[in-house]
DNA sequence: CTATGTAAACAAC
DNA sequence: GTTGTTTACATAG
């Protein structure tokens, strides 16, 4: 069969956490916010957590009223990832059972590190269906796209999205046909990539991220009808000249990273055109206004060379102090991460040992990170720096005015500042 | 014919 | 093994 064996779940899961303030969810207008629809978004509020000092740290947590999303840490393990997806946990009631409750209620003061050896045992989780709000996607935080005025005389895409962002849900009984349709439906691959770039902030998408908006977005991934949906979509790519293959670079020496953008005519004319044009001799969309990848050769061939693009600089000027922390590092230009690598989804094993919750989170893109952490060699601990008010991911605590670290395990090196405004300044712990 | 989905060969990492 | 490019084949409309 020499089947293409790039199929299937592989790593996944990208995304991000809902950044509200304190108390309860309002709609936030920020742009940088995420609107995700998650079906209840209570369970994701901020919520008051006491972080006990840790006689570990080596920070200087302050008592004050501290807001985690309660959920907490990512493994970036090299690879195997699962994300749980527990349905039978019960919906988390803010105030109601605090993650620093006991099972009696009683507030436990007593941090205890994490055991992560506990994870790899925790990780084999069956990808199940019916994830969270598999259908919706953030259509927003665009730049105002100039009416489709689609001129191109070739057949073009309309415009995918009518505005909205296809709601969530499938799962038990309601979901009428209409979202299903208006969802990542049946609609061809080219479509559903616009849509996943269109979606990611700068219109660009690694591959994987691409992979991961499918597996999100729609049912191509999990339905066993379509096989080769990977290759699928890198067939789309390459051959459809809206999609654009563009190299970035992360910093001086480091690596490059490669996306896939939409092209400018293609957000101009709202839409993507056809990628039909193999045909060996398909004089077709070879002319002008075509978006349609010249068919150059004729075989396997060597990648075509990439454009080669520069992170942007949305750092803030500042810097806050940051104590006990060593190699502070800044991202040469402001290293404003287009997306992260993938991330798998532990349940939160709060220090108190009580059971792990897993929540579920929503997966997509991280249009609201402003900044992040860099993998560590050897281990864990991204940090998500949002750009608003409030704890970055993971159950943070103050170190300092506008810092805040991840969390106290020992293994969680990472640290981000929060506050700060959109800051994609790290620091590393003195491990 | 056109558009789309798949498979697959094949090059370059 | 992954990422890209491109041809070939099948099929629905
Ligand atoms: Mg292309």
């Amino acid at each position: 069969m020499a089947t293409d064996q790039r199929e299937g779940p592989g790593a996944l899961s990208g995304q991000t956490v809902p950044s509200s303030s304190v108390g309860s969810y309002q709609a936030n207008l920020n742009p940088h916010h995420n609107p995700c629809n998650i079906d209840d978004w209570s369970r994701w509020v901020s919520q008051p957590l006491l972080v006990p000092s840790s006689p570990h740290s080596r920070f200087y947590p302050q008592m004050d009223a501290e807001y985690s999303m309660g959920l907490s840490h990512q493994n970036l393990g090299a690879s195997n990832y699962t994300w749980i997806n527990h349905h039978d946990i019960p919906p988390h009631v803010p105030g109601i059972d605090s993650p620093n409750m006991g099972p009696m209620g009683e507030i436990k003061d007593e941090y205890v590190d994490e055991d992560k050896s506990e994870w790899k045992t925790i990780r084999q989780s069956p990808i199940k269906e019916e994830l969270y709000y598999s259908g919706m996607l953030p259509m927003q935080n665009l730049p105002p796209s100039p009416p489709s005025t689609s001129t191109s005389t070739d057949s073009s895409y309309p415009s995918p999205e009518s505005g909205h962002a296809p709601s969530p849900e499938r799962t038990g009984s309601g979901m009428n046909k209409e979202d299903t349709k208006e969802r990542a439906g049946n609609l061809p691959y080219s479509i559903l990539i616009y849509r996943a770039l269109k979606s990611a902030d700068g219109n660009k998408l690694s591959l994987q991220g691409i992979y991961r908006w499918f597996e999100m977005n729609t049912d191509k991934a999990k339905d066993p009808n379509h096989k080769g949906w990977q290759n699928s979509i890198r067939h789309n790519l390459s051959m459809n000249a809206g999609f654009e293959a563009v190299k970035e670079e992360m910093g001086p020496g480091q690596k490059t990273v490669n996306f896939w953008r939409l092209t400018p005519a293609a957000i101009q004319d709202g839409g993507i055109q056809s990628t039909t044009r193999y045909r060996k001799g398909s004089a077709k969309g070879t002319g002008r206004n075509s978006q349609r990848e010249p068919t150059g050769s004729d075989g396997g061939h060597p990648p075509k060379k990439v454009k080669t693009s520069h992170a942007v600089n949305h750092s803030s000027s500042h810097i806050s102090h940051i104590p006990h922390i060593s190699h502070i590092q800044q991202y040469p230009q402001g290293y404003l991460p287009t997306e992260l690598p993938p991330m798998a989804f532990l349940p939160h094993t709060f220090p108190s040992g009580l059971p792990p919750v897993n929540h579920p989170m929503p997966r997509f893109g991280l249009g609201p990170v402003s900044g992040c952490t860099a993998q560590f060699p050897g281990n864990n601990g991204v940090v998500l720096d949002y750009p608003e008010m409030g704890p970055d991911y993971g159950p943070t605590y103050p170190i300092g005015p506008t810092w805040y670290a991840s969390s106290t395990l020992p293994n969680d090196r990472a640290i981000a500042g929060s506050n700060v405004p959109a800051g994609p300044v790290l620091g590393y712990k003195d491990q």
